[in-house]
DNA sequence: GTAATTGCAAATGGTTTGCAGCATC
DNA sequence: GATGCTGCAAACCATTTGCAATTAC
């Protein structure tokens, strides 16, 4: 991980830690833990794969704090579900907004591509339809270089 | 429904019928049943309600047939699957294709809008990853016309 | 001290699976 | 008549829930 990143996700722990703090959360071994590993995931993870980050700092755990602290954060706004129909979901505690994904069917390993335009998509929805947007999904499946590189 | 959308379902009933039989698949009434409720129904229906009106014409149908029946389906890619991760998938047997989709948080109404750019939008993702893009799928959320007035 | 949180275990629920009997071709 | 399909019931499995014991404040 660059310098740069490790600040990023340090920033971004804090920030995570401050709105529990706020909101007068209790701060537990466990949540400080499940925080740092959102903070610095950039693959976003499953909730399995979180529970065996936190294990191995906090071998105590149990899968279901892990999560019961995603369903708080989710509340607050601080980390994106990404669910899939076939159960196995993961999260976002970086950007914790909707934006597109690009995922490898595959592998699994998921992307964040910028795109440009996707709100005024959202506008045209909007009046097109009728419906007051609040939220959108948009993902890409496909195979990524290395799965292609590997066939 | 107008005579042009029960022209328009009949076709699409006739086209789906043709693929099973060019296929050597069986047709059963069961199957018949399935395959005209999905030509006609604009709502994007669940596998339960396809179930109950299946049930209406052919009582003795098991839900675990209009699932094996939406598999078949999906393999043949005569119907498209919207996962949700809460279990409650939705199908779409008139348009077996990725196009976007603008689903109502409050009724769970779902409609097809029409936009353009997402194949350039395809592309652009393309390019920028280095992924082969096979599929895509892009759901707004928010509230219908009619909940909306209902407030 | 007390109210929130944890850990465990049981429940949930849409979908899938296995298999014996039946219907299609 | 052989094979594929149906109906039933059990299995699946990530997530949620209930509750007694523990811990943060």
């Amino acid at each position: 991980m660059a310098l740069d990143d490790s600040r990023k996700s340090e920033d971004r722990f804090q920030e995570m830690l401050d709105k529990l703090k706020s909101l007068d959360f209790r701060i537990t071994p466990q949540r400080l833990a499940v925080l740092r590993i959102l903070a610095a995931s950039e693959d976003h993870p499953s909730a399995e794969q979180i529970f065996e980050k936190v294990r191995a700092e906090f071998p105590t755990t149990s899968l279901g704090t892990i999560y019961k602290t995603i369903v708080l954060l989710k509340g607050l706004n601080e980390v994106l579900e990404l669910g899939f129909p076939d159960g196995r979901n993961r999260y976002d505690g970086i950007k914790p907004f909707p934006h597109p994904h690009v995922i490898c069917t595959k592998c699994g390993k998921i992307m964040d591509p910028e795109l440009m335009g996707l709100d005024e998509l959202e506008e045209e929805v909007s009046k097109k339809t009728g419906f007051i947007i609040q939220n959108h999904r948009l993902d890409f499946f496909g195979m990524c270089k290395e799965c292609q590189d590997a066939t």
